[in-house]
DNA sequence: CGCTGATTCAAACAACCGTTTCAAACGACT
DNA sequence: AGTCGTTTGAAACGGTTGTTTGAATCAGCG
């Protein structure tokens, strides 16, 4: 699984980039192997097929994502042990930070970009097989992280938290992996170009505001 | 184009179903002619091709919302003469009531999710010709709308307001264009069902606020 | 060196794609 | 009836897809 192959390598590069770019059904194994400079056959020899190649690009950065946050969320708990209940900012800042830490570059904001994007096609591009991959692997850090959220805001229903949640999923989803075409929709609308940072300084107290709110409902 | 044809008419039916659950290119014309009961080169023969077919299903939904939606609003702003400034509720509330409008009977819920999983698609789905069509077509009705939000919040200013929006279209495409799947996770963490009114009862208020708010930025 | 197992390579495979062709069927008209 | 333009039908086209094959190449070791 996790060996530090050489072509496999190249070719988890070059599939996550083309498979953020254009989805995974219109991104075809030769283009792949094409831009990793490796032989076609090489996919279905170190991957066994497609299917498993797609999956293996969500392991590489969700894998390793996953345990950071829950390591993180360990501490967090840890510490504010005598307060029954953590606080919101608190669980969502150790969320930004952990999407952040494998950003260090100011250059390749793309890679925060391209893992929104991903997300965002696991969602939308059925691919049965790969929600039931990401079901079986990561919803336990999943189900973690939503029911740390339900403590820090015991104010809000579960069902009116869950929808909120998943409006502010789809608002980071949709914005941060449209970054480009939006930017560049900012560009003439407001003659003022955006930062990744800039947009997520508005993007985080957006969400933050909105999952707190009390509102009558 | 706006032909009452049995046969298209079938054909286009079959296609916004298929579109939306698959997508674009991961719809075969062999799949939609098969459901639709037609002969295979009747998509060829009535719309010349499949990127032709793909503008026709936006554009059978998109005309007439667009059409419904600029008289709609032409009366908000003749009500609202002397006073200069229109009113953010009643400018979402001429957008809600129009999705809504088609929407009749309680069970064609999916109809609005339908609607929503496609504009979604077009945004992600790359397929230039789509995003090319879209903008030359509906780019003023956009345009106006945006401009009677801005004009609806003076105190934020355009920049800001624009991703605020997008924040809200995000929100709305990914939650409405995904309702089965989430509604399914909703049932299983809350064990609660969710109508899509009920849904629409929550986003409409977590939009508006969060477009709204008068923040530090 | 000579052998063994792992990796690469060019080539081919069957299946599917969107599109085209052309004959057959149809409906409307004189 | 016979002719016309329109629509449907079955079949085939060239091209691309994911996958498989089998020989060539490489690295490591006795």
């Amino acid at each position: 699984m996790t060996e530090h192959n050489e072509t496999a390598t190249r070719i988890l590069d070059a599939a996550e980039t083309l498979f953020a770019e254009q989805g995974f059904t219109e991104t075809s194994l030769r283009s792949i192997t094409a831009r990793a400079k490796v032989n076609l056959a090489a996919v279905n020899y170190h991957f066994g097929s497609k299917e498993e190649l797609v999956q293996a690009v969500f392991e590489r950065f969700l894998t390793p994502f996953c345990r950071r946050l829950d390591k993180a969320l360990d501490e967090l708990m840890a510490r504010s042990e005598q307060s029954t209940t953590p606080n919101l900012e608190g669980v969502f800042g150790v969320l930004a930070r952990n999407m952040l830490s494998g950003v260090e570059s100011a250059r390749n904001d793309n890679k925060l970009s391209i893992f929104m994007r991903l997300l965002g096609l696991a969602y939308t591009q059925s691919q049965g097989h790969l929600r039931h991959y990401l079901r079986e692997h990561y919803d336990a850090t999943y189900r973690r992280f939503i029911l740390l959220i339900h403590q820090s805001t015991p104010h809000v229903s579960p069902n009116e938290l869950f929808w909120r949640i998943h409006f502010a999923v789809g608002a980071a989803v949709f914005t941060m992996g449209n970054v480009e075409t939006l930017r560049a929709m900012a560009l003439n609308d407001t003659h003022q170009d955006n930062t990744l940072e800039n947009i997520l300084d508005k993007l985080v107290p957006f969400v933050a505001n909105a999952l707190s709110e009390d509102r009558d409902h």
